[in-house]
DNA sequence: CAGTGGTCTAGACCACTCT
DNA sequence: GAGTGGTCTAGACCACTGA
């Protein structure tokens, strides 16, 4: 049987190529953590046995895919990804008369159940596979803005499950890294419109039918594995989202 | 008094920086028209007096920025912007038993008006100066989607209003470049949500107050100058968008 | 086959950051 | 001042395209 090329190996591929792989591999492994200074381009170049030139070009490709990010005489540094907020990203900020706005998040349920169809799609269980179910209320200036129902795959997110409900005020992706070490790189929205449901207009304090904007997110790891399913709902007159193209 | 420093020749700037501006302004002038293949790499280093390195670097930025495109071994063109089409990229292609999708679109209005607030804002006037309207009717299988209301600034596109309106059954991108040379280099959609009133629904054939997703674009030149103000109304239940994040 | 972009090298000097 | 990334050069060879 025919071995498989290795991505890193793989002499059909350009050097820079195979390079930049070995690079995100020790960023996947966890060997160079987020926030963490990898090695100077000599150094690496020198450790790799290529030119310096090929070196950049190897980092530049993951700076431009976003896992690298250089700071000008101080060094190269793994980004630590920024997936915004959704609050913030799709929705009207209000801050009438220039206040600051307050937002802040309260967990309204957590329990262990099934994935269901869709959750499991995207996260690649079967649909009775155990998932820890989050839903999650954010508000902002004290007026409920989205309700997040959140699926986390057993058993790799089972410590959240008795993290105590007060650490859940923070954003998750930092929360997911700091007690499971798990790093989100990547994600994709779906944004689609939609009529509330009873379950859904009750804690936005909106009327059942109301239009509401339907976000569902799929988050990835540096590995492309699928590690969370989010679907989000929210008052529809409230939503504002811009796109740029080209 | 202190004379500007051009983008092209101001030294502080990076070569490759100065060299960029230079091919871009070309492609402004029109000296290289979309789909020409530009001189070769090696060409350009020698006319600019640079190392092929250096226009390398330069010719990469544009192709990041999409004014140009590479192709192996036969050359370097200047790339025609495909803005997609709204259509399919915010609406749900029921391709039904799938046949085939039969995209369609009706010239319904033509008149010469004020631009009023939006428009004007968008495209640097005042609301009382006049711009081409035009309203249009897009269809998928007969059945109708989305409905656009396009304000072009005036005497620059005054051709469009004697053009017979059989010809707006083709994009208007490319219509704008055949008849005016205008060409459009990016674009910048927001999306929001509404109630349809009377004017959009009638020609939606739906019902007065259903929720419709309202699209917002303006849409530049290659100097940064706002050439087309539109908005676009479709019933929301078939509006679907995906965001890639990072 | 000639001409194009794609990859790679080995060196030089510059600009920025920190101590 | 030492160490980092940023720019630039001048050359070599490879891989692809079209006549």
């Amino acid at each position: 049987m025919q071995s498989v090329p290795d991505a890193r190996t793989d002499e059909r591929l350009p050097i820079y190529q195979r390079l930049k792989d070995a690079l995100a591999e020790r960023i996947q492994d966890g060997a160079w953590k987020p926030g963490d200074a990898i090695p100077a381009e000599s150094d690496l170049a020198a450790e790799f046995g290529v030119a310096l030139g090929t070196m950049r070009k190897a980092i530049e490709g993951l700076v431009v895919q976003g896992l690298l990010e250089r700071r000008q005489g101080r060094g190269t540094f793994v980004r630590r990804a920024d997936l915004g907020n959704t609050l913030f990203r799709f929705f009207r900020h209000t801050g009438k008369g220039g206040r600051p706005l307050a937002p802040t998040q309260r967990l309204v349920a957590r329990r262990t159940g099934p994935a269901g169809r869709a959750a499991a799609a995207a996260l690649g269980l079967a649909p009775e596979d155990p998932v820890l179910w989050l839903k999650r209320l954010r508000l902002v200036d004290d007026e409920p803005l989205v309700i997040d129902e959140i699926a986390l795959p057993l058993p790799r997110f089972e410590k959240l499950a008795t993290v105590p409900a007060a650490d859940f005020d923070e954003l998750l992706y930092p929360l997911y890294e700091r007690v499971l070490g798990v790093t989100i790189a990547r994600a994709t929205d779906r944004i689609a419109f939609a009529r509330a449901t009873a379950a859904v207009a009750r804690p936005l304090a909106i009327a059942t039918g109301d239009p509401v904007v339907v976000i569902e997110r799929t988050a990835f790891g540096h590995d492309g594995e699928p590690l969370e399913w989010r679907r989000s709902h929210g008052p529809a007159e409230r939503f504002s989202y811009d796109v740029e193209i080209r």
